[in-house]
RNA sequence: GGGCGGUUAGCUCAGUUGGUCAGAGCGUCUGCCUUACAAGCAGAAGGUCAUCCGUUCGAGCCGGAUACCGCCCACCA
């Protein structure tokens, strides 16, 4: 076989198949806009770097959903975009810059180095040299994204891409802001955020970790104003007592009760302030009386408004000390503290200390300890907008899978606070905000206003924040579709069918599109969301690059070939598991790719060899019949080839599929067994697909053909039917063999192809064929008549493989493989003597027997019988002195096993109970069973007894 | 502090509604270069389904408890 190499190179094909599609614009969706549509945005990945393992997963199990429903009919959107990563990005830029001005530096080290010389060049360069930067590097990763998509063929519709900077996205980001300004969800003010000092901006709750560390619990006295005593109280952060505006205790603790209402002196800074009563404090906890600061806690904060205290900044915005730290102004928050602790043990105020494990508040980019400080931002508010997206998921117009993401879901919804929308950095949204410069006023307006609204001033500045990357990946589903025009684009694809993600941004942005999607469309955003897995690596640890366990996806690829990493990674992923992928995984469906590879080798090696009419015959013969489907041929006495093609595939498959009896003669005018039963399982198996994919447990849809196609068309019918394919002769027979396989195959490629589509659309271009030739993508998933499933058939095709098997099972135990023994099959039941005599030929070839005889009854007494499930003895004969002892532990060790069932059968039978209880059927089939193994023990006695 | 998930063959994991479900891949062992494939073919060994108690005629599968492991959320100083 010159054309066609032995083995499968992937490299070789699938570079040529990711262009043809791409350059093609096969995916972009038609404009007839009747027909059922299936729509997907692409969760945007970061224009950061290059995709990850995480982004091959999630781009796999999209592009298998895509072509599947694509292949069923629907036309089919999806779309693909990228996301502009606001502080995502402005630190790997600023990282860049750091390395460009320190290329010299490594270790451990250089990173931090980078990235604070990279902020120190930002700042001198300015915004407008900076965001020329970024748009750079967005360019030139944006165009490593999009081919990697490519090489991993995701079928998208390029022609749609959208970027969240761009124009029309960017005004639909201002619009938004506008409106939900207007009718006062947007507010500005003074609150306690999470600010890092490294990245200096406020970031939100959820970008903020936590993380347990081992500190102390300080007990400070605090002396009351009169010298009468003092008041302990217990903190974790001992600096920020010079913030302190009040101290706290229970009203209801009986300790305190005379204290609330006098004063103490504010230790090192002799500051005076009062001794409050407010429920939040917990009696139980340290000493019961709290410090209040409510410039730097939020619980602090919170009693602050209740109480009026004053709000003391002493830490800034870059986790110094401020002037109002008095002898502190000026150190590190981490210095204050120990200077604090130390002249506090001096002044004999620190009454004891304890070890204490706490929780800090880490920055999710930077991993710096996160500040709460007072300042002034912009804030959603978050209730009215969770009301109605915690609604649609209760009702059931959105559908979380799993189950379990759903209450996650719900109990976050539930427990909303407002979102700190506004950020201090520069690349982003900039919010649409106009600042007076004559009376203060802030002016919101979707255009650069002309006059403050207030005072009418001229002039007006816009505020330097942009926003939270979320707000505007929160519009992803519409945004993208045109909004806000009422494009046709978003009365079609809009809600979006499906939506898949990861679980670490249900919050950030599940429940963002959610909300804002309902709030400005007055619909869902999509109608199913999908939670997929984590990839991780062999040991299931996460892949990170300090840890150097990272998998590139194009190195992986390029060693294994798409189609395997993709169907590793298929194969792996069960709903709510993790991956732990491996390169094993890879290399073991790479093997799978091959054995696809050489099955086509095959077929299409031995369809060069049929005869002329029949090869004229086979284009049309691999059109499916419309509304049909593929069916098996007869194998004909004659073919008469001079009909139409299409009348004659129509004449042959009228008949209703499963109606013959099996019987031995007249075989070359009926539809034989084997083919009856492949084609019966090519049913089944695109069923249970069916069933797989719509349930999103591509685990299943993949192992389900995989099994089918290797061990089932690959291991019995392609051996079952060699002898008919590769001696090719004018004998009809061979030619609706020839057919039958090359149905067959196309269909398996067909199921096959959502999940390789490379290897797929290539030996399906190689078929012959003459109706539309674009891609397999663009044909049918389902290419076999449904009503082909034909239980019987399987049935008798399993007992035909029980006998081979347990032929092949004694020559190897007897170590007889080089030798072709004869054998003997003995069975009171003549219609499975008659099965087997009847199908001779394949059962000899394929147990690599000489000859099978057939015993009528029960098998001559010297005979040492294997007994078979199916009711019958098989025994063989050799010359070869067996080993008496290995064979009676052969023997007795299937007898235990026997009888250690039909006790458990017997117990059950015997239990009343059971028998009225349980269901007929059930009952039915442990009877059957019974006398199975019943049988199956006499005849296993006998063989031990002639030992 | 709350919530969730896991514990099944040497390893990595499947097992949707309780009744041939005790499975797969890899690994191991045996024999084969059988003219599609050695990235292959044909066989084999290997598991009290973490532990205990319950529900049921019947439990990896449902309920409860325990022991490890992991994850998420959280404004208790």
């Amino acid at each position: 076989m010159p054309d066609i190499p032995k083995v499968y190179a992937p490299e070789s094909i699938e570079p040529r198949w990711a262009r043809y599609w791409v350059d093609q614009k096969l995916y972009r969706p038609l404009d007839d806009a009747s027909g059922p549509t299936f729509s997907l945005s692409l969760p945007p990945p970061n224009i950061t770097g290059s995709l990850h393992m995480g982004h091959m997963l999630e781009h796999t199990e999209i592009d298998i959903l895509m072509r599947w429903h694509r292949m069923r009919g629907q036309n089919v959107l999806w779309l693909p975009g990228m996301d502009h990563a606001s502080i995502s990005t402005q630190m790997i830029v600023e990282r860049e810059l750091g390395r460009e001005a320190l290329p010299d530096l490594e270790g451990p080290g250089a990173r931090r180095a980078w990235q604070r010389e990279g902020q120190r060049r930002r700042l001198e360069m300015g915004p407008e040299k900076f965001l020329e930067r970024c748009w750079q590097w967005k360019e030139q990763n944006g165009d490593t994204i999009r081919r990697q998509m490519e090489r991993m063929g995701a079928s998208v519709d390029w022609t749609r891409a959208r970027f969240t900077m761009d124009p029309a996205y960017s005004r639909a980001v201002i619009e938004v802001f506008v409106r939900l300004f207007e009718q006062g969800l947007i507010y500005r003010g003074q609150y306690i955020v999470n600010w890092c000092p490294r990245c200096g901006t406020a970031v939100s709750d959820l970008e903020v970790s936590h993380e347990d560390r081992a500190g102390h619990l300080w007990y400070i006295r605090y002396p009351f104003e009169d010298g009468k005593g003092h008041i302990v109280v217990a903190t974790t952060r001992p600096e920020t007592m010079l913030g302190d505006t009040a101290v706290a205790v229970n009203p209801a603790d009986n300790r305190y009760r005379d204290v609330i209402g006098r004063k103490v002196v504010l230790p090192l800074l002799n500051r005076v302030i009062p001794v409050i009563g407010d429920e939040f404090v917990d009696p139980n906890f340290g000493t019961g009386a709290v410090k209040v600061t409510p410039a730097h806690d939020p619980n602090d904060f919170a009693i602050g408004m209740r109480h009026n205290l004053p709000r003391i900044t002493v830490i800034d915005f870059q986790a110094q000390m401020t002037a109002d730290a008095g002898p502190y102004a000026g150190l590190s928050r981490e210095q204050a503290r120990e200077a604090v602790v130390r002249d506090l043990g001096a002044a004999g105020l620190l009454e004891k200390t304890e070890d204490y494990k706490l929780s800090v508040s880490i920055c999710e980019r930077c991993k710096t300890v996160v500040e709460p400080l007072l300042s002034m931002q912009w804030f959603l508010k978050m209730q009215p907008l969770a009301t109605p997206a915690i609604r649609a998921v209760e009702d059931g117009r959105i559908r979380i899978i799993p189950e379990n993401s759903r209450k996650v879901y719900l109990d976050w919804m539930y427990r909303i606070h407002d979102w700190c929308i506004s950020r201090q950095l520069w690349w982003g949204h900039r919010i649409p905000a106009w600042h007076c410069e004559a009376c203060g006023e802030v002016v919101v307006a979707r255009e650069t206003p002309s006059a403050c609204s207030k005072c009418k001033g001229s002039s007006l500045r816009q505020g330097p924040d942009v926003l939270d990357t979320w707000f505007s990946s929160g519009l992803w589903p519409f945004a993208t579709l045109g909004w806000p025009e009422q494009t046709e684009d978003l009365r079609r694809f809009y809600p979006n069918d499906l939506m898949i993600m990861g679980f670490d941004i249900l919050f950030f942005w599940a429940a963002r599109m959610i909300m804002l999607g309902l709030k400005f469309t007055d619909n869902i955003p999509f109608r199913e969301l999908y939670i997929h897995a984590l990839v991780r690596d062999a040991d299931r640890q996460k892949m990170s690059k300090t840890k150097g366990n990272v998998i590139d996806p194009i190195e992986i690829t390029e060693k294994y070939g798409t189609d395997a990493v993709r169907f590793a990674l298929a194969s792996s992923a069960a709903p709510g598991t993790d991956i732990a992928f491996s390169d094993d995984k890879a290399e073991s469906y790479r093997a799978f790719a091959n054995k696809i590879w050489n099955a086509g080798r095959f077929i299409l090696m031995n369809l060069g060899n049929l005869p002329e009419p029949a090869r004229r015959h086979l284009g049309a013969a691999l059109e499916p019949i419309p509304g049909i489907g593929y069916d098996a041929l007869p194998a004909m006495r004659s073919l008469e080839f001079g009909v139409r093609s299409s009348e004659f595939t129509q004449s042959l498959e009228s008949k209703a599929p499963g109606s013959d009896q099996l019987r031995t003669e007249g075989l070359r005018t009926e539809k034989l067994l084997v083919d009856r039963w492949i084609f019966s399982r090519l049913a089944t198996v695109t069923r249970e697909m069916n069933e797989a994919l719509a349930g999103y447990r591509f685990h299943e849809a993949a192992y389900t053909i995989y099994h089918f196609f290797w061990h089932e068309l690959c291991d019995w019918y392609l051996e079952w039917v060699k002898p008919e394919i590769t001696r090719p002769s004018e004998e009809p027979k061979a030619s609706a063999a020839a057919i039958n396989l090359a149905r067959v195959f196309e269909a398996a490629l067909h199921l096959l192809h959502p999940f390789m589509p490379f290897i797929t659309e290539e030996l399906w271009h190689q078929l012959p064929r003459s109706g539309d030739a674009r891609s397999i993508s663009l044909t049918r998933f389902e290419l076999v008549n449904p009503r082909a499933a034909d239980p019987v058939s399987e049935k008798q095709y399993a007992t035909i493989q029980e006998l081979i098997v347990a032929a092949r099972n004694i020559k190897a135990e007897m170590g007889l493989q080089k030798e072709k023994p004869s054998a003997q099959v003995a069975s009171e039941d003549t219609r499975l003597l008659e099965l087997f005599r009847s199908h001779q030929e394949a059962i000899l070839r394929l147990a690599g027997l000489e000859a099978l005889n057939f015993v009528r009854g029960r098998m001559p007494a010297d005979a040492s019988p294997v007994p078979l499930a199916s009711g019958c003895d098989l025994r063989l004969f050799y010359e070869r002195a067996i080993d008496p002892v290995a064979e009676r532990a052969r023997i007795e060790r299937d007898l235990a096993k026997m009888k250690q069932q039909l006790e458990q059968i017997e117990r059950q039978l015997a239990n009343e109970s059971f028998r009225s209880r349980a269901p007929q059927e059930v009952v039915a089939g442990a009877e059957r069973r019974r006398a199975e193994i019943t049988d199956r023990l006499e005849r296993l006695g006998q063989s031990l007894s002639q030992l």
